[in-house]
DNA sequence: GTCGTATATGTAAGCGCTTACATTTGTATA
DNA sequence: TATACAAATGTAAGCGCTTACATATACGAC
């Protein structure tokens, strides 16, 4: 099945050269005469000679290729923010190898051993929140890794990314400001998450700071999903006494409970007010549109992919990063409604 | 910086064993004594011990690893089909690596051969239409390669996916049957996409079929994003004799145009019918609710990751198979309104 | 105990490449 | 034209692993 494939030793002889003006060629062009060169080069084309992969990374200890593992892809922000990361990576010749945990803490390390095992210069994480096995590990190998979609202050790992509890908190305040005196938030699953266990943070820290009392909060956890938005807004709506204000860990659990609160008639934002995360394209085709608190996802791969080349090929440091969030006010927000 | 990374070697020495033995207790457990496999793997453990994967690919000529090159990950589609496919992949021991063209031919051969040069030991691709030297050169190096996300019967190479230009037919028929005469068509840009082709074709195809003249079809091609396919519906909207029904290339699209509708105030689909393609999740939180053609995503990656690895494991065929598509007729689809 | 066999372990070659070093070729200078 | 030196090319070692083959050990039957 698998024919002969083309080595550098086949092409050195095909071209009437030694290995080694082969390998010149192909990795110092300069250090070659043109004529060999040509010849060489044409040889390679011919024979459609690749080097290789294996052989390459055993000598050099190098190979150029670094991996990300995300909790999943389907999630819109992951798969812009890691579209910007390869596309980045693309540019300075590295490769982009991906594997995703679906947010389970032993895939995680699975998928960690896995692309190490594969030979990843380097790895970017999400979150800080991880077995604690896996650092030793990586020390050992001797790969560096790079956390992002979370800047902790207090984490002393390096980290390129926002603040979820103050983007939260300030967002909060401006919801509070609104009259609002009755939250409910519908977060994503808070267990070893720490950008969701961030995101709620900020909002009781703003509740704290204008007097109310944060365990008054209604607190519903709810796996990423449309559908669970909807039904969580629904259990929220239903109570004697409803939120004037639902947070939502996330734009997609927000459009869910926006779709629902039309299926219920219920007015948003006369009614209730809903207010998103990250900022994704969805949040713009609601009706209302959604107000959200926007997240630079592309900025934030296309950094870390910078940070992580420029690591790995001059030495430089791995340091943490913040990037800015906005808040992005739109109808979904109004002032609260008068009891 | 880099420590001495432990190899195969050091875990011998450590361990008090030849270098093959350490390789048989991960690669034939039971062909090696329990006593030893027990002091073998804790110094495994302790050193922190991974196998050198270029090495290791060398000297089996494997590395575990398949490639895919897919246009973008912003595109939930991709996204979906693509995370399926690597959840597959992974349940078999395979890693994922992927890089994206741009919808760019040029980008595309790079990439391909980038993935190659990286040890890929096969190949997923997106449509038909690519630069036809990929083709040879997968073939001297001995890459297979599976394409997806169309399945042309008249295509020579093996293919996974669903027909779409059989897919749009059926969806024209049964707009057409609802009494819409003046179509327009909001198409992705065509030039080297055989799905977006496909799309339009179907359509044409219902349109003669029923005896309405398939030039007279209003189209404009506009790159995937919602804002195009607004500004789209807004010159097709401005028309004298403007269309009853759009058809979109992608829910994108379909999205966008439903929003400057209602920005517009033109009623859909009392005024206009709007269509999409693909059925992701944004279809279902619109109002109206997209009618649209659901694809099963998921369904081809994890497919196309079983064949894959089939091929690569068993050495099983690679064979074209076809997946059915469903029209998922909602709100946005109304009868012609009357002239 | 001895032998034969099965099982466990060790030895060494070689996968395809890069690179330090050795050698050849080319070029400028005297 | 001879010489010195630089540039181009060749030679060979070795990266870390697997595996065919050689050797050592264990065990049961005689």
């Amino acid at each position: 099945m698998k024919l002969h494939t083309p080595t550098l030793m086949d092409v050195a002889t095909h071209a009437g050269v030694s290995p080694a003006t082969v390998s010149r060629c192909l990795n110092f062009p300069d250090k070659v005469t043109a004529k060999t060169r040509e010849r060489v080069m044409a040889t390679v084309a011919e024979l459609g000679y690749a080097p290789h992969f294996g052989a390459r990374a055993m000598v050099t200890q190098r190979t150029n290729t670094i991996g990300a593992v995300i909790p999943t892809m389907e999630n819109a922000i992951f798969a812009r923010g890691l579209q910007a990361f390869q596309e980045e990576l693309g540019a300075h010749g590295f490769n982009l190898m991906v594997a995703s945990s679906s947010y389970q803490r032993e895939l995680e390390v699975q998928q960690v051993h896995s692309l190490v095992a594969r030979g990843a210069d380097a790895l970017l994480l999400i979150g800080h929140i991880r077995d604690p096995e896996i650092y030793p590990f990586l020390e050992k190998q001797g790969v560096p890794a790079l956390v992002t979609w979370t800047f902790d202050p207090q984490a002393n790992r390096p980290s390129i990314g926002f603040d979820n509890r103050t983007a939260m908190r300030d967002m909060a305040r401006k919801v509070i400001g609104s009259g609002h005196r009755h939250l409910a938030m519908i977060a994503a699953p808070l267990a070893r998450n720490d950008r969701a266990q961030g995101r709620l943070l900020g909002l009781k820290d703003a509740m704290e700071e204008t007097g109310l009392n944060s365990s008054h909060l209604h607190l519903i956890e709810r796996p990423y999903g449309i559908e669970n938005g909807a039904t969580a807004f629904a259990e929220l709506i239903a109570q004697d006494r409803p939120p004037t204000a639902i947070f939502c860990g996330n734009d997609v659990l927000a459009v869910g409970a926006l779709r629902r609160a039309r299926e219920m008639a219920v007015d948003v934002p006369g009614d209730v007010s809903i207010i998103g995360f990250d900022d994704i394209e969805l949040s713009q085709v609601t009706h209302p549109m959604l107000t959200t608190v926007h997240v630079p996802h592309r900025e934030m791969g296309k950094q870390a992919a910078r940070m992580l080349v420029r690591h790995l090929v001059d030495g430089g440091p791995l340091e943490s990063k913040e990037l800015a969030t906005e808040l992005r006010l739109r109808a979904s927000l109004g002032p609260a409604k008068q009891a």
